[in-house]
DNA sequence: GCGTTGCGTTGCCGATACGGCAACGGATAT
DNA sequence: ATATCCGTTGCCGTATCGGCAACGCAACGC
């Protein structure tokens, strides 16, 4: 099957947007590659890309091309993965773009969880944006999505989804984790608090609802790393918040309390994949784990 | 893209179930087919053919991989259609199944109509029975079906149906001829009549009529051939039944009436494809084209 | 029992397609 | 104007693929 080379080849060039560049990726000339994408435009009697000085970007039909491309790989992989799962193994590859909350403590436990069952599964684990997820599941770099708050896109199928209250994270040592239960968010703003970048979904939650609160909350730090910030609560008798699993649940330092005021947002945390796709049966295997492992 | 050669291999073998025949199909020496078998068995760690004294068979696995191949093969076409449409030509072939009732003067008429507006497209017109018609589209030989009664199917799509009253044909001398409007079937047992075979839809609904209402009908002559029955009529004045569509409406000797008993049968006759399948742009303008032009 | 036929398979060799290298022409940035 | 990055092309070695002939095997006809 080595014969769909020069297929990548183009996939390469349209995702980085040069042959030079696409082939020192694939470790080949970048001669070689030229030569396939010129073939396939004699082919298809149309080009599909535009000559620019900076590089190569793709026309209209080459889109179209490349989409099937990358839809026809994809379903190769699922293609390979039913007929390894008649053979009885359960083996595979399972690429899942979550967000970052997801990536601390969340995803490693369940895919753990889930090796345990399927020990040959294998996995690539990507973190990013809302953004990044729905493109990557768009040009098939990924099979699942695991993020927050997705806006109904046509494309994009919702397999499962779950509520996640915000919490208010703090060190064990801290004076609000000896009280019980629910803390008020009153009782908050009586300490420093750290809180993750403007652009992130549950810092967004939480501004609006302070905003519709006239609650003004001043970060004593801010930074796009939840696992930077989370870190920082080790060192000083500060507050931050974040989704309950975005907060290491066993043998951790951290506690985080439920906010009893009424009212306070929870975040929409959705596991999604692209419409129509067959997922390969591992994938739509793991699907299935996370989903009744919710709990 | 001639890379893909080898694809169509294991397609031709799966079809024939022989290297060798396929090879002769195929223009290449057993050899080389045998090969390209053999490599992507490799690959994917699996036989994909029994090896039997007479030839080859498909394994499961092969099973899911050569269905692989058939729908890849189509989406590309379909991708290409897509290109081309983009274009601005319409070009490219229509496959469609058809039961001998359409091909007579039906589909043809359409075809020709349809040609009119977009010359540049081809067409791959078979004629088959019922279970002929599905296997085709199942193995994406074709992108659509014209067939009577579709049971449904689970991977079959109707795109439209039209119910067609079965009709009784003669020659336009015949002596019912003269009559206007509707004749009686009656009137119609005054006379030789010549039918189609038992397996034939529109014998089946005519049969299970007379049935009920205790009628008994001696044909003059079965024939699987609709043209040679409608054929005959030129030269005995006899009648034949036949949906309307399957009467040549223009410049003919040929007459049609419809019955006038009350539940007299009508076939069904449907437009169907693939589930799921996304047609090339060019078949899907067709169906539209003869969803359009049914009345 | 035989030979025949059709099947998949393999070793060997020639043809073909592909990739690597170096150089060219053009456009941009500094 | 120089440096840089880009796609492109001619030339050549090499890996890949197909053709040919032969082999082993199983089924069929006689």
């Amino acid at each position: 099957m080595n014969h769909l080379r020069f297929l990548h080849y183009l996939d390469e060039v349209a995702r980085v947007g040069s042959i030079r560049q696409a082939a020192e990726r694939l470790h080949v000339a970048p001669s070689a590659v030229n030569r396939r994408i010129q073939d396939l435009e004699d082919e298809l009697g149309t080009p599909l890309f535009e000559r620019l000085p900076r590089g190569m970007r793709l026309t209209a039909a080459g889109e179209l091309f490349v989409h099937y491309i990358r839809s026809r790989a994809a379903h190769l992989e699922q293609v390979r993965s039913e007929i390894e799962d008649l053979q009885g193994l359960r083996r595979g590859r399972v690429r899942i773009v979550v967000s970052q909350a997801a990536a601390g403590s969340y995803l490693p436990e369940r895919i753990a969880g889930f090796r345990q069952q399927h020990p040959l599964v294998e996995f690539q684990v990507q973190v990013g944006d809302h953004h990044r997820a729905l493109d990557a599941l768009r040009t098939f770099e990924s099979d699942l999505a695991f993020i927050f708050h997705l806006t109904p896109e046509a494309d994009i199928e919702r397999l499962h989804d779950v509520a996640q209250p915000l919490c208010v994270v703090m060190h064990r040592s801290h004076p609000l984790a000896a009280e019980p239960g629910r803390v008020s968010l009153r009782q908050c703003l009586d300490y420093p608090v750290v809180l993750p970048g403007r652009d992130t979904a549950g810092r967004q939650l939480l501004d609006t609802y302070l905003a519709r609160r006239s609650i003004k909350l001043r970060a004593l730090i801010e930074s796009n790393s939840f696992e930077f910030l989370l870190g920082y609560l080790r060192y000083e008798q500060a507050l931050s918040f974040q989704i309950q699993i975005g907060v290491p649940s066993v043998g951790g330092e951290l506690v985080s309390r439920e906010i009893a005021d009424r009212g306070f947002p929870s975040a929409n945390l959705v596991l999604a994949c692209l419409q129509n796709r067959q997922l390969p049966v591992v994938a739509y295997a793991f699907a299935e784990y996370l989903r009744n492992s919710a709990a």
